[in-house]
DNA sequence: GTCTATATCTCGATAGAC
DNA sequence: GTCTATCGAGATATAGAC
């Protein structure tokens, strides 16, 4: 891919995780992404709405792989699930509160009013409960229960980071990460 | 209070749950409300941030009520939950799955950037989360580990909120709801 | 409290030279 | 692909008459 778009790929990703879709200008974006004005239109022709569909898709594949990577390091899928929401916790703590999930943002301003930006939001979080219900699976439970599980982990963690965000604290996301894990525990045979 | 002023407020309230903060324009808010544009500057002289710091503080009080009537309504804590997640499930079917939480909405565009209205934001959440721990607690549960779970339950509630919201479908909230008050018997003893 | 009018700014988007 | 310049619309906010 193009090195410039692929700069103002990375600034909308980070934009959209503080500011959200209304709240991220183009030309803020360009001057973050040390991007040229002109660009803008040559990478994103049909403008704001599809250079967020891009960017919702860029964030999506690499949060995927993220995913991927830590139900890979550990044999028990429960164990997994607490990395993650460590490594989230962490995340925000570093940013100071300050950086959320660019789909979750995008998707509460505008995925009421445009269709065209809802649907990559609701294909990356879809991508995103696959990539969990694959990882809870190998507990051994069955597919469609690993996927139920799934959506549960992923509902549970977007809402923490939303509550921590705001409350400025990682309480409310270690608090929600470890009862998630107590359910997931319960749900889950155990593991070899 | 001034009934254009709660005529400004329900509309806002109205335009944040669907387009968040920065989506909401003014001019729209106050036609939404067939409320004189010199009314807007007349009620909130600070502007636009006074505003949504009065619009979050009015949701905040209206929802907290709703959270409490619940846990009058049920003997049982749980069965409280299960209730405000299936209210909240036809709430989104019924409105297209376009009505979504306006604190969050507002949360996520500006909490990162606007100091003035996060505050309001952060006590909203905090005066839901009191609610559903006096709610809780009712169980005989003590109000340290009350306070916990009721921080778990409004987090997978905002999370399944937007996870429904974006797939268009009642299937997010409907199931993480279930696995939420499964993990709420888990934790809280039986009640007599 | 409400009216009309307007100031100032930034937004997304476009045009045409190079 | 990048440059400069600019469009029209809508944003927030203000002024002054009534």
């Amino acid at each position: 891919m193009n090195e410039t778009k692929e700069r103002l790929l990375r600034a909308g990703e980070k934009l959209f995780r503080t500011q959200g879709y209304s709240g991220t200008g183009l030309k803020q974006l360009a001057r973050e992404a040390r991007a040229p004005w002109s660009s803008m239109y040559h990478f994103f022709p049909r403008g704001k709405e599809q250079m967020a569909g891009e960017i919702v898709r860029y964030a999506a594949a690499l949060y995927a792989e993220m995913i991927d990577r830590a139900f890979a390091a550990f044999r028990d899928p429960t164990d997994a699930v607490a990395a993650i929401f460590v490594a989230e916790a962490k995340m925000l703590q570093s940013s100071g509160y300050r950086n959320g999930c660019p789909v979750a943002s995008v998707a509460l301003d505008i995925t009421s009013t445009v269709e065209k930006v809802r649907k990559p939001c609701a294909e990356a979080f879809a991508l995103w409960i696959d990539a969990y219900a694959r990882g809870i699976a190998k507990s051994g439970v069955a597919l469609e229960v690993a996927a139920d599980l799934a959506g549960y982990v992923l509902a549970a963690l977007e809402g923490a980071i939303v509550l921590s965000r705001t409350a400025k604290s990682a309480d409310p996301i270690e608090r929600t990460g470890w009862l998630v894990c107590q359910t997931l525990k319960a749900q889950l045979p155990r593991v070899a």
